[in-house]
DNA sequence: CACCCGCAGCGCACTGAGTGCCATACGGGA
DNA sequence: TCCCGTATGGCACTCAGTGCGCTGCGGGTG
């Protein structure tokens, strides 16, 4: 399943090669081929361990809750996103640079297509399942928001605005992953991220493709606005501030 | 706590007046008290149903788990949402039906703002609480976007946006409202939501005050449109398409 | 070599959430 | 008076998760 797919027996000791942690590995494998058979709830972590040969006890050791076995890379994951995003420089667009973290994220779950496929369509079943997902994808929208807010502050409606782009890079990174996963993992996903994420960067006013922008010409930023019948001065003043993504007092 | 204040002892038949599920609020009043004074993972439910005078049976009986008791009248809110929604005309612009329908799950908040201040520091406090609370919070997103995806349906990318937007609406609501929550319920939450949602509405391209267009002048629409360095043409296009908040194949 | 120490796993017993089943009590209608 | 539907209580059970102590192994040190 992930790495290594059959379990090691219990009392051999120190394999060949490879497997760094055997006994999580073990313990996922016979896990999933569990639930795969039977069902989540269906299966008790009992069944689990006598699967993989070893203690119950141990389970619980590599896995705080019989759920997270079920996402045994979200938390290596957590801390590269987190990781990415410190380490950014202050120079760089702050909406781009979610876009990229994001990627990441993605990233993790096609290494393994067929896991993901098989978690997804476990995590359509089992409402349990949905709601723990519901607290994975939480964090990683909470990394981008905490970065945003860091980059966003000073400006006018910081916080709100860092909310409000981690929650839309989120849901178009959910968009796109979701129909990747409905597909059985087949098609490009890449490119469908791209343009979920460019629908989300047209609107918040970041440059759509600046680590390429494909066939620079020499214009000059052009400024055009498009106000409704009956919009108030201020409503066209915000508009143009939304749409340049930065504060007339700050640069 | 909840209309209620105090749990009616066991063996009273039939209240004089008011309390349509005295049982019901009684456990909800019981375990506040219990959470407040010890904290919720120390409450156990057979705290609360000695407290409240019933047996264990019926906890389960009213709240299908510990923590529904937390959040008693959201699945009567989802239910008011899904309808408000469901009765929409098909005039009406989808996004500002949406900030409206926000706007009744606010209402549940500050209809009993105590409360709400309780469950907020309770929540913040028990990551348990905050797990559940997301997938309560989720489900109102996803009557956002499923009204999105069936108003948008047929237009480009109709399935993202919808996503997208939906997820911007909540994160608004939820800036606003924890914000209002931090300050234990003082102040206006409700113009402090409307600067937020003027915000999703402006980066998605609707206009922000359609109910009450303020000082509407007879000037016509006025196309303004902001174009970075090296936009290609198509991206011009589109970034009319998303501030126009249609697409050109339809009106 | 003997000793000690730390680590990884194991076993056991315990708490507490959630469920199924049945008994009971109340109230209304035939 | 009997019957029946509903609301509640009580009991026993499963299972997730935890605390604690035991064991065995490997490695370093005298």
């Amino acid at each position: 399943m992930s790495s290594s797919s059959t379990a090691p027996r219990r009392g051999e000791k120190t394999e060949t090669a490879a497997a760094k942690p055997p006994m999580r590995d073990a313990l996922v494998a016979a896990a999933f081929q569990l639930f795969l058979e039977r069902g989540y709830e269906q299966t008790t972590v009992d069944d689990i361990v006598a699967l993989a040969g070893v203690g119950r006890r141990s389970f619980f050791r590599y896995f705080p809750s019989k759920e997270d076995v079920v996402f045994p890379d979200h938390e290596r994951c957590l801390a590269d996103v987190t990781e990415f995003l410190a380490a950014g420089d202050d120079a760089d667009d702050p909406v781009l640079r979610v876009c990229e973290a994001v990627r990441l994220v993605l990233r993790m779950y096609t290494e393994n297509p067929t896991f993901s496929v098989q978690r997804y369509r476990l995590t359509k079943k089992v409402p349990g399942l949905r709601a723990y997902e519901l607290s994975v994808v939480w964090r990683y929208e909470r990394a981008f928001a905490e970065y945003l807010r860091r980059r966003l502050a000073g400006r006018r409606d910081g916080s709100l605005r860092a909310d409000v782009i981690a929650a839309a890079v989120a849901a178009a990174h959910n968009n796109a992953l979701r129909s990747w996963l409905r597909s059985d993992g087949k098609g490009d996903v890449g490119t469908e991220m791209d343009h979920a994420l460019g629908y989300v960067q047209s609107a918040f006013g970041a440059s759509p493709t600046p680590t390429a922008p494909e066939r620079a010409d020499d214009s000059e930023d052009v400024v055009v606005l498009v106000s409704r019948r009956g919009a108030p001065l201020w409503r066209v003043v915000q508009e143009i501030e939304a749409t340049l993504g930065r504060d007339p007092e700050q640069g």
